[in-house]
DNA sequence: AAAAAAATGTTACATTGTATCATTCGTCAA
DNA sequence: TTGACGAATGATACAATGTAACATTTTTTT
């Protein structure tokens, strides 16, 4: 899927919900979809002012990432201190729970759904113990394919 | 149990490691331990300097938990920047995989295990698109029963 | 065009983490 | 006992990540 083909999806996500994927907005969506990895504020600010010739000041990119995020258009990654843009931007799976595997390696990282039925398994276990599951979204520590290779495969 | 009876299996811990259990080592530990609750490394600092009257540096203190870290003595939450006492220092459960259950709103760290066969399905789901889960520890976003009480109950 | 709201710029600072070199402490052999 | 060695800690400097507060610009609405 072409970037651009990504931003303009994006731009009509942002219309139906009544607000603007603005001309900076735009930029720091499309330094994720392009760079396709997680990156931190300041490696977008970077990315900006290197790739696409814009500045832009790490405290606007903290805002944009807020706002992208609360449309459900980039994730941000605890674990990492990163953000990525959402896998699902397109197929309108922008509300569906996000689970991640990133590599330890090699930083990429792969966007999947997980059954219901686990998640809920999950829930459960966190109830029993008196908790509530507060956030569905599962990080977790991986090693992507290539990098299980040259590292001389799984223990 | 009382503090000083988990330090001092702590320090027997790391004797059959070869390991010391020095007396800066054992004011973190106790820092943590004492605390009942996620410090970082900043907060810990501080915790030694005001309660236990001694001081420490954040550099050393970060280069002791990454000891007690490797002698799984603590565990440090990735989704929070900071750091907790093995809740299984005197029942030599210090080799297991641990879960934490964090509670987003008065930051208290549950620790619990997670049954195998319900890894063994997540490490699959995930090798079933090309990735190798890394690190079983599950960091999970809650709420404490206190705090879902307090916010109105769950949504 | 004026007023209001939204978006972005700017500055300052707080928190978290690492790199490097110096110093102190404990252990062990001569 | 002492001197040497390695382990542990101190100290300094700095890098990376994140937030708060206020100013300015842009867009929208009336």
């Amino acid at each position: 899927m072409k970037p651009e083909t990504v931003l303009d999806q994006a731009a009509l996500h942002c219309e139906s919900r009544g607000r603007k994927l603005t001309a900076k907005r735009r930029q720091v969506l499309a330094g994720l979809v392009k760079s396709q990895k997680a990156l931190s504020a300041y490696d977008l600010a970077d990315y900006c002012r290197d790739k696409l010739g814009t500045s832009l000041l790490p405290t606007s990119v903290y805002r944009i990432l807020e706002f992208l995020e609360s449309l459900g258009l980039v994730h941000r990654l605890n674990t990492a201190n990163k953000y990525v843009a959402c896998a699902h931007v397109t197929c309108d799976g922008a509300n569906e729970i996000p689970q991640f595997l990133i590599c330890q390696s090699c930083g990429s990282v792969k966007e999947i759904g997980i059954t219901k039925s686990f998640i809920q398994g999950l829930s459960q276990a966190v109830e029993k113990v008196g908790f509530h599951l507060a956030n569905n979204q599962l990080e977790l520590e991986c090693l992507c394919a290539d990098c299980v290779v040259q590292q001389g495969g799984v223990q």
